[in-house]
DNA sequence: CTTGGAGTGTCAACAAGGCTGACGTATTGT
DNA sequence: ACAATACGTCAGCCTTGTTGACACTCCAAG
């Protein structure tokens, strides 16, 4: 560490050596690349009187339709009144519908509207263009590479819920 | 587009679709991801009066010594008056100083004190234990792809900040 | 059937960290 | 001399996160 240097796994026939710049550089690559992620979404939002909170109510409302409120706060990582303020406006807004649950009448399953469904197209549409151009920029491999890394990035619980809508949605 | 596919670059043999489920996956793996990037200087910074954005300051303190308040903000993307009140505290605390220009006297030429260089060690070495581990797990091709991706991602602006920087480092 | 606890909603208060607008003060360059 | 630049600061606003407290509904266990 103090000579800025760490030993790494065996690549084929090169050693990688992850010195502590190799290591910033993909911290920064993170900073700027995640800037550029959310931007166009923002733009979008900024139009209207909703924030970064909104869209991702919105996105995982519609990966995973009918999810409880308390299965969104799991995924979220946000405190119940956190998302019910949000929540709140976007059921006000008629962008998102909320039902009393069947079996559990406690719990409510959150669905989008037409038009809840409408401005989740046009901000994924948004976002995956740029992610296409990246994507295409890159080359497959690199893609690979880059779905690989990220998922080695976040906790675990966070994996756990990651690789469950993947797999939900494949 | 209405059927979730678009056609994508050449990759040696293979034709790569890009169907909106891999680009969402790359949109969900980015957000799970960033969330685990942060996690270990925000603990750390709860426990003192400092939040994500004097964290920011002093990394990019650190990595450009005497860079100008106004380089700074461009680097950040932020009002001067936000970058104002972070620094404000952090010159206050005596982890940063601010030196007058000697050509420009107008210009203020930012660099970190003991105490700003330790707790900016403190906080990277957090970042970098965890990129290290992701960057073992994943390998080197992959390190590479992931790299790629977000340097494409990034605005083109960004991108230019980025690259400097990382030729700075190198 | 009562009661504890889980799931949910909501109110209040607060903080961080963005933003805009306006203004003041050096300093520099034309 | 004057305009532009670099910086600092005050005031006010917004979004989005936080705690704490409380009420309501409903399920399940005693």
């Amino acid at each position: 560490m103090a000579d800025g240097r760490s030993t790494s796994s065996v690549s084929g026939e090169s050693l990688l050596f992850l010195t502590d710049e190799q290591l910033r550089q993909g911290i920064e690559a993170m900073f700027f690349a995640y800037r550029g992620f959310t931007a166009d979404p923002d733009r979008i939002l900024d139009d209207m009187a909703y924030g970064r909170a909104h869209h991702r109510a919105i996105h995982f409302i519609n990966r995973a339709p009918g999810t409880t409120v308390n299965n969104l706060l799991a995924i979220l990582g946000v405190t119940k009144q956190s998302l019910n303020r949000v929540l709140r406006t976007l059921i006000a807004d008629g962008l998102v519908e909320s039902r009393v649950g069947r079996n559990d009448k406690r719990e409510r399953h959150l669905h989008l509207t037409d038009a809840g469904k409408a401005l989740e197209q046009t901000l994924s549409d948004a976002q995956r263009t740029r992610m296409r151009a990246a994507y295409r920029t890159a080359g497959p491999e690199a893609v690979s590479g880059f779905r690989t890394v990220l998922e080695a990035m976040m906790d675990q619980e966070m994996r756990t819920s990651y690789i469950r809508l993947k797999e939900t949605g494949a």
